[in-house]
DNA sequence: TTCGGGACTTAGAAGAATCACG
DNA sequence: CGTGATTCTTCTAAGTCCCGAA
């Protein structure tokens, strides 16, 4: 797909918005539109929907709006383009590409006023799924007995015009989909399945359908050792028992497929390791309450210095945060009491400093060590760790991930959750359950305690869990990234999203038909749909109040989305981990429509999709591809765009440098995509600073050059080539320019004279008289002065005579370095607050990676670290290959061939 | 139909290691 | 050969999505 669309990256900007609600301003800038495809729809104005939604429902959690100001009210055609887009909108609209393909098959379907578009669709496609190859759906097939049920078809909500108006609903109880239009994608998500399966293969029908009922049966029974059986013989097929010794490579991407509910036969491993107890501070150091020393318990030590050690972060700012503090540390203090029984009762009189510059002090006399000793300290560590690294799996030893067992704290939410600061408790071998092989020696807790629970179960792949008290939010211990059981259901991530290039021309049409629903929930669901596919949204899931406010698409408020005509949206919400998402993006004017008409009648903090679900719309999906849920849709818009830039590249003879630019351009659009923000780093300001000044000096070099050209000869002034104003270096810059360069000189010629010196007296000689170094610094102070004199008046002097065409050529080469260096400037700014990692390792196929390197002969390793390249290959053995090099190695991933495509 | 439990992926910040370079 | 910048790893928060009970 993807044919056409020109990505223009020139419009990159706009201007942020001020004030995010917590501070934080993130900004996508661009306008990229992803999704190259093209909606054909049919502009067919829908007959005039009258559908208002009425009654707002007021989203439960919502406490306060949070922008409040964004004027979104719009109530008639009109779109409000008024004041608030012009404000934001800097930003340049891209075009939304390619038009054409998906385009070309007009289904019959598509007509407008049938409200049972989805069944047309479906219909067609069958012979789709049946070409599939069948892979192993991992995810059982299963449930099906949920789907079917839903046959009826109540339907209610037609939007014959009016009535349906509504939604009516108002209730509170919120959209939630009350009305089961799904049922016909139930049904007909069933057939699917089935084609699919049998289309597929086999075995692998049997087993799906068998699974489901082992499944339940070993949960019911628990831990009951009968699953074990039934499951090894099932799935068994003596694969996995083969002779492989521990250090062999598995290659599980060969073997036989597996199933998706029980994840492995037998399971050995030491545990958690739990951190140091606390260790009480020095008695000299004791933090101040009313300007005295308060002499804490340990318990309440602990504490304060959680927070001490915050005492210079942003935490330390925010008041949620300190209430939270101060509220769980108050708690402690009533069962620890101060040892003179001083009553600790308001915040603003505690003086956490000692404490803080304590620690400060303990961290620089830790980086001070030696190396040796640093060296020392970190092999005990590793040893003490050693054993809790590894697992055994199935038989085959795999690293085990976050082993170490979260240490006490102060919980570190991110936005502004409401419950900052609060109190994490240590964790005790009673609050943890292990998951451990029957039969398998239990592991003894390294800390006193005994654990609250072991249990046995193969359909899960965690080692241990435990409840967090600070949001009752269950942890867990799973195996590494570079793990069999990661790996598998990595790549079984991006095959589903392969997939989806099969469907998705299809999908398309049909949400493009429902845009013009009559059912006003097929009409939302229609456009979340094109939203998600087009920008890569998330799905939204509702939140609740004790959490921070953010949203993804179905959960998007009417606050977040401001039209602007003719046919602009305006996002401008609070994401995942409360990442600002702004983006000015043009839509179709279905989708312009429907916003609009979704806004109708309903307050700023009303829920702009009142109709949709996250639970419905995936249900939605799996019907129109097994499989599928909202979240495929940003794994196969980052891979299958990451795929089309590098392949728009023309690398034919770059160098290995301009072939890396490529590759972290074609990254970075994809991050920027998927909006994945990093707060620049603190020193950004002042590198970028330093870059500029490269770069001025440069153009300060070349712009001598053509004055002494100038001088030599009036008529190259007319030369277009060397015309270029130095509009980015004034005066001032040249004067402070010229005096930095001096005193730099003078600098060198006094180390020179001192090394001169050194040497004559070492060789026995007299020293230079002072006189001489005089005189050199009052040759460059001459020469500097010269170059005053010059100033403004386009005329130059060489110091060394030089042939014309030489300089020429000097100025040429410095025109190229300037090229670059603007380039470069350029570039790492707009990169400073886009983060790369994040689609790297969770969004792009590797194996895209793994066949562009070795087309264009790129060393795996310049693009992925270590452990990314240890995550698509998994044992510990191939690693080693790894420092050797890359041919050997057999991460699943890497051993693609180069004409694989994503 | 909602709700919450549960398991697993995705995320940016913080900390550690490494690099570049003066 | 330190040291400041950059890159990689670790940490754990915050999502997604499924399931089953009420």
């Amino acid at each position: 797909m993807s044919s056409g669309s020109d990505f223009s990256d020139d419009d990159r900007p706009l201007g942020a918005p001020n004030g995010s609600p917590n501070g934080r301003d993130h900004v996508n800038g661009h306008g990229h539109v992803p999704g190259q495809h093209a909606l054909s729809a049919s502009m067919s104005d829908d007959e005039g929907m009258s559908l208002s939604t009425s009654v707002p429902s007021r989203t439960l959690k919502r406490k306060k709006p949070i922008y409040a100001e964004s004027s979104s009210e719009s109530s008639e055609d009109d779109t409000p383009l008024a004041s608030s887009p012009a404000k934001h909108a800097t930003s340049v609209a891209i075009p939304m590409p390619g038009a054409a393909h998906a385009t070309t098959v007009p289904t019959s379907s598509a007509n407008g006023k049938s409200k049972a578009k989805n069944k047309a669709s479906k219909a067609e496609p069958s012979d789709e799924y049946a070409e599939e190859g069948a892979p192993k759906r991992k995810r059982p097939v299963v449930k099906k007995e949920g789907a079917k049920p839903t046959k009826k078809k109540m339907k209610q909500e037609s939007l014959s015009d009016d009535d349906d108006r509504g939604p009516t609903r108002k209730p509170s109880a919120p959209r939630k989909r009350k009305t089961k239009d799904e049922s016909d994608a139930g049904s007909s998500g069933d057939e699917k399945p089935l084609a699919k399966k049998l289309a597929g293969k086999k075995a692998r029908v049997s087993k799906a359908k068998e699974e489901p009922d082992l499944r339940k049966a070993e949960k019911s029974s628990g831990k009951s050792e009968k699953e074990g059986a039934n499951g090894s013989p099932v799935k068994g097929k003596g694969r996995k028992k083969e002779k492989e010794e521990e250090e062999e490579v598995f290659r599980w991407w060969d073997a036989d497929a597996q199933d998706g509910s029980v994840k492995w036969q037998t399971l050995e491993h030491n545990g958690v390791i739990f951190p140091p107890p606390y260790e009480p501070l020095p008695p000299h150091v004791k933090m101040k309450y009313n300007g005295k020393e308060l002499d804490l318990p340990p318990a309440a030590e602990e504490v304060a210095g959680f927070y001490a050690a915050l005492l210079e972060s942003d935490h330390a700012q925010d008041a949620t945060f300190n209430k939270n503090f101060f509220d769980d540390w108050k708690i402690v203090l009533k069962k620890h009491p101060p040892r003179d029984g001083t009553k600790v009762t308001t915040f603003g009189n505690c003086d956490f400093r000692p404490m803080f510059e304590y620690f400060e002090a303990e961290k620089a006399k830790k980086k001070a060590m030696s190396s040796q000793e640093k060296k020392e300290l970190k092999r005990i560590k590793d040893e003490q760790e050693q054993k809790y690294t590894m697992c055994l799996l199935d038989g085959r030893k795999e690293k085990v991930g976050n082993f170490r067992v979260e240490p006490p704290g102060l919980f570190r939410g991110r936005g502004d959750h409401p419950k900052k600061g609060a109190l994490k408790h240590r964790v005790r071998p009673e609050d943890i359950a292990l998951n451990i092989g029957e039969g398998a020696p239990i592991p003894v807790p390294n800390m006193p305690g005994k654990w609250k629970e072991i249990i046995h179960d193969n359909t899960v792949t965690w080692l241990a869990t435990w409840t967090e008290n600070v949001n009752n939010n269950h942890k867990y211990v799973f195996l590494a990234a570079g793990s069999s059981l990661k790996g598998q259901s990595d790549m079984l991530k991006f095959e589903k999203a392969r997939e989806l290039k099969k469907h998705v021309d299809r999908i398309r049409q049909s949400y493009n038909a429902d845009l013009k629903s009559k059912v006003m929930a097929d009409r939302q669901r229609a456009t979340v749909m094109y939203f998600i596919d087009k920008l890569a949204l998330r799905a939204g899931n509702e939140k609740g109040s004790d959490e921070a406010d953010t949203v993804g698409c179905c959960s998007l408020r009417c606050q977040h989305v401001t039209l602007e005509a003719p046919n602009f949206i305006i996002f401008d919400f609070l994401g995942k981990d409360s990442i600002r998402y702004y983006n000015r993006v043009p839509v179709e004017p279905q989708v312009f429509k429907n916003v609009r008409i979704f806004k109708e009648n309903k307050d700023d903090d009303d829920n702009l999709f009142d109709r949709v679900n996250t639970t419905g719309l995936n249900k939605h999906l799996q019907s129109e591809m097994e499989g599928l849920t909202a979240k495929v849709f940003r794994t196969f818009n980052a891979s299958i765009t990451f795929q089309r830039l590098l392949d728009e590249n023309n690398l034919e003879n770059a160098t290995l440098q301009e072939k890396l630019n490529a590759y972290n351009k074609a990254n970075r659009e994809v991050a920027i995509l998927c909006n994945h923000r990093r707060t620049p780093p603190k020193t950004h300001e002042q590198s970028m600073e330093k870059v500029r000044d490269k770069y001025r000096g440069l153009k300060y070099d070349r712009m001598k050059l053509r004055h002494v050209l100038f001088k030599i000869d009036k008529k190259f002034k007319k030369n277009a080539e060397y015309v270029d104003d130095e509009s980015d270096i004034d005066d001032d810059w040249i004067i402070a320019h010229e005096e930095s360069l001096s005193a730099k000189e003078i600098e060198k010629a006094e180390k020179k004279f001192a090394k001169e010196n050194e040497k004559l007296t070492e060789d026995g000689g007299e020293p230079q008289k002072e006189s001489v170094l005089r005189e050199r610094i009052a040759d460059i102070e001459a020469d500097f002065a010269a170059l005053a004199k010059e100033r403004g008046t386009e005329q130059a002097e060489m110091k060394r005579e030089k042939p014309v065409e030489k300089i020429q050529e000097s100025i040429s080469k410095l025109t190229e370095k300037i090229k670059a260096a603007k380039l470069q400037i350029i570039d790492r700014d707009e990169g400073k607050e886009v983060a790369l990692g994040t689609s790297k390792i969770n969004y792009l196929d590797p194996r895209i990676t793994a066949a562009w390197c070795k087309i264009h002969d790129v060393p795996v390793e310049k693009l992925f670290s270590k452990t990314l390249i240890v995550k698509c290959m998994f044992l510990p053995s191939v690693v080693l290959y790894l420092e050797s090099f890359v041919r050997f190695t057999v991460p699943w991933a890497l051993e693609v061939e180069e004409d694989w495509k994503f």
